[in-house]
DNA sequence: TTTTTCAATACTGTATACAATATAATGAAA
DNA sequence: TTTCATTATATTGTATACAGTATTGAAAAA
């Protein structure tokens, strides 16, 4: 793991609460690490906008509005949607295959789930980016992809699953299934449109629950 | 000027040519600094994709195909016409004014054209940005902001403006205008899809002339 | 008491030396 | 001549010292 991993996952599972102020100093020295790996990671954390520079004295980890989330999530509905449109085009037998498998193993984690723990809800909330990324992957488009993938990861939301219940598991594993026959169907425009939809169900779940219960690190 | 912004310089006007290979020890030997701002940099121009490693030997400088060329213009297309749409709800009347000036200053570069330098080129090449930014800041979405900033970087490489005509140069003044008149109006879909055509025209006009006239530093 | 000036200090920014490591080059074995 | 093992070298990765600088706190002036 290096120091940029061990951070940023520090702040995203709310070791590091938002507002929090790091040092280089400091952090090198909890890192057993000098200030050179640090310093580095804190670059790369900044331009992904989880920290924002606190007049040259540090750093802050970025709090989170709602109107973030809203943005964020609108954003993601957009390029994923796209790059769903896109994979409806240019998928092949073998991806399709990638996706079947990917959704499988979702669905398998979410029927054995019983008394979740915290590293099931980890489990699950990964296995549906996995499912993701292979639909992603279909639409061979590299620069997309990157896009993607720097859409700001707002800390704490992987909390969302530990809200869903067992019946709203089962409505996302059905909105994958709808996406993936789009898909094979090579009906882009359809695929996109249950992306959208897809993404924009779990930013009203985001959004409704952060208003009954704040983000806060306590779990 | 920091070395992050000299080096991507040197990328972008083609002085480090496409498939170029950059040590850090070399750089730093050219621009009289320290290999630690210099791996700073790299790291940054790495993330942007403008460089790749080369097998942990420094690295090179990214070749763009025709492929990567039209996925990062449909990419541009794709948010700064969402930016677009958003700006033609979110704007308020400063903004308006400052979208206006923007596009005065432009169009007042073009007229007063008559047998460019390449400085020239590169002014009004800002010019056009700097109403773009315009927009954007009017549709208050830091996040998408983000992503634009992005995504706006490669095609510099290309010198779109190099290339056009007169009437082209014109043309793209109206459509700047065909645009603002659609924000001021709060005509969202229209204004999103005015921004959509005048990016696909610079993508078509970029594609046309990198089979023409291959993109070398002599200039 | 409030404002201004100045010094202390808490940091970041840069240079540099050395450690670690992957690649390339060399030579030995097949 | 080709393949494999070994050494040399190029280059990145890390630690550390020191330089530079904004912010803070303290003291002096208003």
């Amino acid at each position: 793991m290096t120091a940029y991993q061990i951070i940023k996952d520090a702040i995203i599972t709310g070791k590091y609460q938002q507002g929090k102020r790091l040092t280089e100093e400091e952090l090198a020295e909890q890192l057993h690490v000098s200030r050179t790996p640090i310093r580095e990671a804190i670059k790369q954390l900044e331009s992904e906008g989880l920290i924002i520079p606190f007049r040259k004295r540090g750093v802050i980890v970025r709090e989170f509005t709602e109107t973030d989330i809203r943005q964020i999530y609108n954003l993601r509905a957009l390029l994923e949607s796209y790059a769903t449109g896109e994979a409806a085009i240019q998928r092949n037998e073998e991806e399709i295959f990638q996706m079947e498998q990917g959704n499988h193993d979702y669905e398998q984690a979410i029927r054995l789930l019983n008394n979740p723990t915290l590293g099931d809800i980890e489990s699950i909330q990964q296995k549906n980016q996995s499912f993701h990324s292979k639909v992603f992957a279909a639409a061979h488009n590299e620069h997309v992809m990157n896009h993607i993938e720097r859409v700001v990861v707002v800390p704490l939301i992987f909390r969302a699953f530990y809200w869903y219940s067992e019946k709203q598991l089962i409505q996302s594993i059905e909105a994958h299934k709808t996406i993936l026959q789009a898909i094979k169907d090579r009906e882009s425009d359809r695929a996109k449109a249950a992306m959208h939809e897809h993404i924009y169900l779990g930013r009203d779940h985001v959004l409704k629950h952060i208003g009954e219960k704040k983000l806060t690190a306590e779990f």
